[in-house]
DNA sequence: ACTTTCCGTTGACCTACGTCAAGGTTTCTC
DNA sequence: GAGAAACCTTGACGTAGGTCAACGGAAAGT
């Protein structure tokens, strides 16, 4: 496979000079995580940062009794666990492989060479680390300030304008996984489900994917201007 | 007051060379907000960023129904409002002034412009960053995967811990706004306050002190290895 | 100094959601 | 393709923490 080529795909390094290309193609090491393999662990000290090349990745955090809350859901294009490069710490959360995944691993001192000959990639790891911070803000926001079928009905709404606003959204994960980035359990995620079922807002037979009904009912549940039964 | 000396004391330019410094303090302008004042609203566009001179802000998100999650309080020599920045989006929170505060506002033209030409400041932006990021990631396990005590307990030990381990905590802010830092409304603070005073942990007498009597109490409270009675 | 607003505390009450348990079903694994 | 493991769902139950209300004290604006 030629690396120069598939870095050339990544939105981080969109408009990169083929020479750049080359340099960073020299640096990457490809790398290979079976599913269910960890790729790091909170507390491991990085040394680089990896960019998916096919698969899926979740970052998680874990509390004592084994509740999990899932950060992201990393998938193609995207990179992950910069944090330790620019801070110089350690990670402060887990990544886990939740499908056979294909990485490129940056190892730091290098990446860290080409941003201080090429501004445009600080331009463009500034912008990621940026969107990831909103983000974190919205998941901040639902966890503290939402109820959990809020949570559920901006996170459909979310995957809907993702899919160019479809009404039929593949969750791609499972119910149980869907529960940890809502920050709840599978029976409370189970229990809601089938509230909104119950309500015509939605159907839900099939396992990874869910059917909006009423879309005025969805976005009333996410801004909290109407609750269940 | 000579502009160039503030900059040179911002822990993000450190080692920037002067000559930047003082294109710097040509670009950078003075900005006052009075106590209460609203520095920028979630929703607003962001045409550049804000580092504090003096006093205290507190960035936050507020629920339809009024309560309110404080995402920072930053203080002196810290930057806030940079998201917009560098995703090109808006504001996703806002920023109100809790002390009389000065800023030197950088427009975001003209500091793009200078990470183009000086990659230190870039590396330096994404060091301030990725330490935002580690601290949302804490907030989020907080709110997700601890109950409010052992949240508090982090909390004061986090404060202890910036002020050389010392047992004698001066919160800075009133205890509603910390209620608001730790996710919960101050009632709930209050009974876990009392509880904790009645357990011998702490003392809370005074209103912005905090002494902690029992250290590995708090500890095992942060480490979810204790319960109030 | 006076008044109005904000802050902190406590009590009685309620509810969203987590826990425990048990069932059926799908999906890995060997 | 058989066994094991993980997933999904529903019921009964418990509780952390939010809501509403009331009151004393501090602080801020006039």
């Amino acid at each position: 496979m030629d690396i120069a080529k598939q870095l050339s795909h990544i939105p981080l390094f969109q408009g990169l000079e083929p020479q750049y290309l080359e340099t960073l193609a020299r640096i990457a090491v490809k790398k290979f995580f079976k599913r269910g393999e960890t790729v790091f662990a909170e507390g491991d000290p990085g040394i680089g940062f990896h960019i998916i090349t096919s698969g899926r990745i979740k970052v998680y955090k874990t509390s004592p009794d084994g509740k999990e809350q899932i950060l992201h859901i990393m998938s193609q294009g995207e990179p992950f666990g910069e944090v330790p490069v620019f801070t110089g710490q350690r990670f402060p959360a887990y990544a886990e492989a939740i499908a056979d995944t294909n990485t490129l691993f940056m190892p730091r001192d290098d990446f860290m060479n080409l941003i201080r000959t090429e501004p445009s990639v600080a331009l463009s790891m500034l912008s990621v680390l940026s969107m990831r911070l909103k983000r974190f803000t919205s998941l901040i926001e639902d966890l503290s300030l939402r109820e959990v079928p809020g949570r559920l009905a901006a996170y459909l709404l979310y995957l809907s304008e993702r899919d160019q606003g479809t009404d039929d959204i593949n969750l791609e994960i499972s119910k149980t996984q869907l529960a940890s980035i809502l920050g709840t359990i599978p029976e409370t995620l189970s229990r809601i489900l089938a509230r909104m079922t119950r309500e015509a807002i939605i159907e839900s037979d099939d396992k990874r994917h869910v059917r909006i009904c009423d879309r005025t009912a969805i976005e009333e549940l996410a801004a909290g201007e109407r609750r269940l039964a």
